[in-house]
DNA sequence: GAATTTAGATACCGATCGGTATCTTTGCGG
DNA sequence: CCGCAAAGATACCGATCGGTATCTAAATTC
């Protein structure tokens, strides 16, 4: 069963996951063939060096996280409804998660921040489609009648991303979701200030 | 001048700024050597391994990260604005830090919750004690009448913890603070919502 | 079905990793 | 000022790193 665009995808799919899971830099070629059941030359085919293989496993990473995220907010009728579908998707981060390691945006961007441009380039822009998209919701939750008029929405997006990454890192570290869930409360009541 | 506490001073010194730049796995014991110019013989003399070296560069950071929190914390009077000191040392982290990288618990918490056992133990007993603190400025808050008395503590320490943990995550990432002043400037209303 | 392209395996490269054994040098106690 | 213990330098170890050149085998093309 030779199918190169299938090797490609489960070398994305492992490297991604590895990658999630124990940091990019700290994940050697030799995992990637250990997981994969490929050899070097296999993924030196696919991918012209490491530094292209880290890229494409992040965008694959979060192709996977805003098709998630899609999904459950498109379910939701109301602003308000999909502003809280975001906040139970942050919070399967920490138990069930989609992608074993926690949040992929929140890891590369500690990790790449200062020492690996191509990353951190790729994770800001990741950042920026992350806040439109909240953005988007509001805009949507005002047109139709659903939040106050004078909300500063690209304010309210980064609260909200901002919160939920960091109760991430507590929840992780702390192996329980206790943290999360403050975060969570306090977000819905945030959330409840600005409907109508 | 042979000063073995000097030594070892300046190889934690150096180590912690390395490992809060790069990565804990990603500096190696050849960086270190470079960076304070001494031998891999005086390093292991010191150090049993380099797990230990992490762990007490990451000890030694934390104690810089809690000895200038604490300072700015007492130079205030009132609670509030004890807890508004807080916000602007946070804020300190992404332009002007007191340790180059940012904030060392953020960045310790992300690349060990997976799988550096020693060191997430010792981040999630650091992450413990700065809820502590807080909760203990907004006990004395209550003591003294500057703060509401039906407040949960814990869960107030939490939400400050993570929107600024995460608006640094943020900043960072964009190299601005302008995200980290939107949650500040969130949080200063937070706070206000409790004071007397 | 033979020829050719292409996917993937194998074997190797120099550099660097964490770690150690050994040697030299320094400073301190007598 | 001498002897000795401790501090630090040097030189090395096997393992692993990212990367490449080459070879084999499978699919595609005519």
């Amino acid at each position: 069963m030779r199918n190169p665009t299938e090797t490609k995808e489960a070398i994305l799919h492992h490297a991604g996951s590895l990658f999630n899971l124990q940091g990019y830099k700290a994940t050697s070629i030799s995992h990637i063939t250990d997981a994969t059941g490929f050899t070097k030359g296999a993924i030196y085919r696919h991918f012209s060096n490491k530094e292209k293989l880290e890229e494409q496993a992040l965008v694959y990473l979060m192709g996977i996280m805003f098709e998630k995220l899609r999904t459950q907010t498109k379910e939701q009728n109301t602003a308000g409804e999909k502003l809280r579908a975001i906040l139970s998707f942050f919070e399967s981060y920490v138990s069930k998660s989609p992608i074993k390691g926690g949040c992929p945006l929140l890891n590369v961007a500690i990790e790449a921040d200062d020492n690996s441009p191509h990353l951190r380039k790729k994770a800001n822009t990741i950042l920026e489609i992350l806040k439109e998209s909240i953005v988007t919701i509001l805009s949507n939750g005002i047109r139709f009648g659903q939040l106050k008029k004078e909300i500063d929405k690209e304010y309210y997006a980064t609260i909200l991303i901002a919160s939920l990454e960091g109760a991430i890192m507590m929840s992780k570290l702390a192996k329980s979701n206790h943290d999360i869930r403050s975060v969570i409360k306090h977000l819905d009541g945030f959330i409840a200030g600005i409907e109508i």
